[in-house]
DNA sequence: TATGAATGAGAATTCATTCAT
DNA sequence: CATGAATGAATTCTCATTCAT
C-alpha cells in the first residue's frame, strides 16, 4: 500500500472514530465520515469493506490504546507496588479523560450486543494476567475480579452516566475536579481505614 | 379518551419500550413499533406527536418505575435499618433484573446527550432525599453521594457492560447466580470487616 | 334538515371557504376545515360527500354572491346610466375588496382546469345580458365583450398579481388608496377625453 | 460539474417546470418529477436541496425568459417607436403563447403569497426602466405604470381566466385567433381614435 | 345527529452502497 | 488511486376517508 493510500486510510479512521463515538454505528453517516476525512466515500468501501467493518476496526484500535495504556500502568506498579489500588483507579480515570471516545464506543457496542467486540478481550489477556499477579501478591481479602470490576465500574459509570447522575447527585460530574474528589472518596470507601 | 384509545395508547407504549430499549431512538423504526403494537402508525403520531416525543414518554415511564421501586425500598429500610448497604445493593440488582429495559434506555439516553432526561431526576428528589437521611443516621465515614454513586455504578455496570466484562473476567455475568456472587464480594470490599 | 344540522352545515361552509381560499383544493386540509368549523369531520362527509364536492359548493356560493352584487349594480345603472364605465369599474373593485376570497377561489379553480366551474357562468347569464343591453344603448365603438373583459381583467389582475406587480411597479397595490388611484388612471386611458 | 450531471440537472429542471406549472408547488409530486426527468429522486435533492428550492429555481428561470424576451422587444421598439402600444401588446401575447407555463407559475406563486418571487422583480428593473423611457418620449396622457399595468393585466387575464371567461363571454379564448381579435379590440379601446 | 378512533395509501426526504470516468 | 454521479430501498410523517359508539 502506497503512502498516499496509508494517509487516506488513517484520515478515514480518525473521522470514523469521531463520528461513531458521537452517534454510534446507526447514527453515524458514511457521507459525513468521508467528508470529515477529506476523502471519497468510495475509498472507505475499498479500504474497509463497509460501514460495519469500519466500526470494528475503530473499536479494535480503541482497545489497542487501552492495552498500551495498561502496559504503562504495569511498569509503574512494578516500580511502586504499594499504591496499587490508588494508582489503578487514577490510571483508569486518566485514560478516560484522555480518550473520551473510548467509553462511548464501548457503550454503543454493548448496547448493540457486543457483536463486534467478540474476541477483543482476548488481546487484553496478557496485561490483565500480570495485573492480577501483582494484585494477589498483596494477599487481598477479595478476589481480583471483584477488585478490578469495582474500579472499572466506578470509573466507567462516572463518564457514561455523568449527565443523569449529575442531576441526581447535584454534583457537576463533567468537571475534572469534582470527578477527582468523588473518586478519592470512593477510594476511601474501598480501602476503609 | 375512550377505553379503546387507552388500550391502543398502551399497546404502542409497550411496543415502543421494547423497540427503543433494543435499538435506541435512532435505531428503532416507527413502522415496527406500530406493527408490534398491532396499531396504525398514525395513532402513534396522534397520541404522542412523533418518534422522539414517544421516546420521552417511554423514558419518563421507566423513571416512574424506578421511583416506585425505591419507595418500596424505603419502606423496607425503615423496618430494618441495619442492613442498609446490603439491602440497597440487593434492591438495585433486583430492579435491573426485573426491568431489563431500564439500563438500556438510560444508556441510549446518556449517549445521546441526555436531552430527554432533563428534569427527570427532579421527580426522583423526594425518595432520594429520604434515602439520604436514613444513610446519615448511621454516621458513615463517606458522604451519601459517594455511597449511592458506588452502589449504582456497580449494579449498572454489571448489566451495561456484562458482554465485554464477561470476556475480560472469564465470568458469565449473564447468569443471575454469578452476578449475585460477584456483588456479594463487592459488598465485602465496601464494608470491609 | 333540522336547525342544528343547518347550523353545522353553514359553519363547515364558512370554514371551508376560508381554507380553500387560502390554500386551494389541494392545500386545504379536511381536518383543519372541521376544526375551524367546530364540527366533526364525519359531518363534512355526510353533508357534502367529500372534499372536492365541498369545494364546488363553496365556489358556487361565491358566484352567487357575485351575481347578487351585479344585480345591485344593474339597479344603480338604471338610475344613472351616464357613468356606466366608471360605476362598473368601481363596482368590481368594491366587490373584490369586500369578498377577498373570490379572486383566490377563482384563480385556484382556473389553475385546476376549471372543472368545478363548468356551468357556473350559466347562472350569471341573465344579469350579464342585461348589463350588455345597457352598454349597447350608448352605441359604443367597441363590443360589449371587449369592454367587460377589459374592466374585469384590470380589477382581477389588480388583486391576483398585486404581490409581484407591486414590486415591479414600485407601487403598493395592497393599499386601497393606491388601488383607487391606479384604477382612476386606467379609466382615463379607456375613456380618453 | 460533469457533463452527465449537467444533463441530469437540466432534465430535472424541465420536468419540474412542467409539473409545477400544471399542479403548483403543493400539487406537484417529487416522485413524478424525478420519473418524468428519467432521473433518481435523490439527485433532485442533491442538486436543488428540496422541493421548494427547486420551485424557486424554476420560477427564476421563467423570469429570466421573460426578461430575455423583453430585451428583444426593446430592440424592436428602438427600431420602430411609433407602434409602441401595439407592439408591446403583441409582444406579451406572443410571450404567453410561447411560454404557456409562465402565467401558471406566476399565478401559483401569487396565490402562495409570493414568497419565492421576492426579489425576482429586481432583476427585471433594467429592461423595465428602458421601456419606461421609451414610453415617456411620446408624452402620454397617463403614467407609464398605468399603461403597462393595463396591458399586462389584459394579456395575463386572457390566459389565466380563459376557462371561466370563455363561458361568460361565449367566446372561445383558447383559440389563438379569437384571442388576437379580442386584443385588437382592446387596443382600439385603449387608443381610441 | 354527533364524536373520537382507526385505517391505508401516499408524500417528502435520507442513506448505504455501487458505478463510470 | 481518486472522484463525482447514480441508485433503490428505506424511513418518518401526513391525510382523506371510514367505522364504532
Amino acid at each position: 500500500m502506497q503512502q498516499r493510500a496509508q494517509d487516506t486510510r488513517q484520515k478515514i479512521l480518525n473521522a470514523a472514530r469521531a463520528e461513531f463515538s458521537a452517534k454510534g454505528l446507526h447514527g453515524a453517516r458514511v457521507d459525513l465520515i468521508a467528508k470529515r476525512a477529506g476523502a471519497n466515500k468510495e475509498r472507505l468501501y475499498a479500504y474497509f469493506g463497509g460501514k460495519e467493518q469500519l466500526f470494528r476496526v475503530v473499536l479494535r484500535d480503541a482497545f489497542a490504546e487501552l492495552i498500551a495504556a495498561e502496559q504503562r500502568l504495569l511498569a509503574q506498579l512494578h516500580a511502586d507496588p504499594a499504591r496499587l489500588t490508588e494508582a489503578t483507579l487514577e490510571h483508569y480515570l486518566q485514560f478516560q479523560e484522555e480518550h473520551p471516545h473510548f467509553w462511548r464506543l464501548l457503550a454503543w457496542e454493548n448496547l448493540r450486543g457486543g457483536k463486534a467486540a467478540q474476541g477483543l478481550s482476548g488481546i487484553r489477556a496478557e496485561t490483565f494476567g500480570e495485573l492480577k499477579r501483582l494484585y494477589r501478591r498483596r494477599q487481598p481479602a477479595v478476589p481480583f475480579e471483584t477488585f478490578i470490576f469495582t474500579l472499572t465500574a466506578v470509573v466507567f459509570f462516572l463518564f457514561s452516566n455523568r449527565l443523569t447522575m449529575s442531576q441526581t447527585l447535584h454534583l457537576d460530574l463533567t468537571s475534572p475536579a469534582v470527578r477527582r474528589r468523588l473518586l478519592a472518596s470512593v477510594l476511601q470507601l474501598i480501602q476503609h481505614e
